[in-house]
DNA sequence: AGACGTTTAATTGTCTGACAAATGAAAATT
DNA sequence: AATTTTCATTTGTCAGACAATTAAACGTCT
């Protein structure tokens, strides 16, 4: 673990990535302790403040946690998935609203991932996913439900879908493409009729997974992924004829 | 952007949290600069370095990016593919190698997620992707190839394929389920024959794509899931056998 | 007037030293 | 033996200072 001695600039950065490596190498087991703060200081010859803002940048990547008090310091974390999702949910999320990427594009790769999950979802699918599933979708026919609470009910439908595959690696890289759309679609102002026809096509969904109809539940859900991009698109459509 | 005036402590996180909020907001849009260390010290009524510590954490983010000098100051930095995918791939790295998760989950989901890509990827493939494809898998025959070389043109090869799809979201998704994965393959050692059938399969999903036939390669893809996985648990059998 | 070097102000990066707060362990007391 | 007190350790925060960097403002020379 060392830095270079020549370049004095970003020492805080350069300190993290060489604890950081460690980490990733396995050098620094999970729940190992680092050395204290002043310790650190001492070994790469810097300030106790220089220290500290490279142990923030880690702690800002759930790679560590501190505790105060005598035998307190920094801790090599034990990376949790729920760590991870947030961090992937938050990333997505600006990735999407910064990059000027189109609804299509971030609705195919989100339903392209989706339907890859189907199959193993139609395979393993638990009574509890079940549930959860036609909870929603009977949320979701509420007839005085908010346009965001209904997208918050689809996310959940959809989660559930996910987590039904059993993988917790899916679930893991799903949550960043399926929560990260919300804030796309809560754009779409969704009329009584859409939201009939996307119940039916959720209905159909949960329908085919229990049934273990993975073909079945492929289609309702490419049927699902075509019926919101023609939505997205009536949005669109209808802008720029207000603007023009 | 307030902060808890009682909570005295995490404060660095409460102002991070804070500032964080009103970039995903869009409250601070891309390339906005922030008020200066001292100006934020003075708002949030605290000393510069919790400030600065703060904006530390941000930086590991990246989302935002600081600059000395006069005009100097922290920007809300337009968030990247390219810097995204380098925050995966270390997050997927961690989450699988503490936490226990087996070859054959992390395979599945890989899988999985690379059999969504194909059809797209059969359609819309360029010859530039093609030809990616076409030089790993001569890279893949040559004879004095290592382990770890042949992994890393494993990973190149699916990575040009999975960005034969267009679509930037998908690539970053993948790319930490992929590069993720290589670690693990790097503990298997592959044998001239099972280069040979990986090549083989390599060469099909090629013809495939460039035939634009997304049934065949779904197919091959597949056959190459399944092989994997058969490699994999001669190699843990092998093991567990040394130790018995 | 214009080109070129110089100064200057603003800002981040780092350092030093200090104190507060939390926390577990050791010591003292009942 | 159980409980309370004290204490050492460590993180969290603060104040003030100086160095390094950078661009703009200024001055000088042609």
């Amino acid at each position: 673990m060392k830095i270079d001695p020549k370049n004095r600039a970003d020492l805080s950065a350069q300190i993290a990535k060489a604890i950081r490596d460690a980490i990733i190498s396995g050098a620094l087991p999970v729940d190992e302790r680092l050395p204290s703060e002043a310790e650190l200081a001492d070994q790469f010859e810097v300030s106790r403040p220089t220290v500290r803002e490279a142990l923030k940048r880690l702690a800002a990547q759930s790679l560590i946690r501190t505790q105060r008090g005598a035998t307190g310091g920094a801790f090599v974390n034990r990376l949790k998935f729920e760590d991870a999702y947030g961090q992937q949910i938050t990333t997505s999320t600006l990735l999407l609203s910064m990059n000027e990427i189109s609804f299509a594009t971030a609705c195919e790769a989100r339903y392209a991932l989706e339907r890859a999950c189907a199959p193993l979802s139609a395979e393993r699918r638990t009574a509890d996913h079940l549930a959860t599933m036609r909870a929603e979708t009977h949320r979701q026919q509420q007839p005085g439900l908010t346009d965001e609470a209904f997208c918050a009910s689809d996310v959940a439908f959809h989660r559930a879908l996910v987590d039904a595959a059993g993988n917790p690696v899916l679930s893991y890289q799903l949550a960043g493409a399926v929560e990260a759309m919300q804030p796309l679609m809560n754009m779409i102002t969704f009329s009584a009729r859409s939201r009939e026809k996307i119940v039916a096509l959720h209905t159909s969904i949960a329908d085919a997974i229990e049934a273990q109809d993975a073909h079945a539940a492929d289609a309702h859900l490419a049927a699902l992924a075509a019926y919101t991009q023609e939505l997205a698109q009536d949005v669109i459509a209808k802008r720029q004829a207000k603007r023009g």
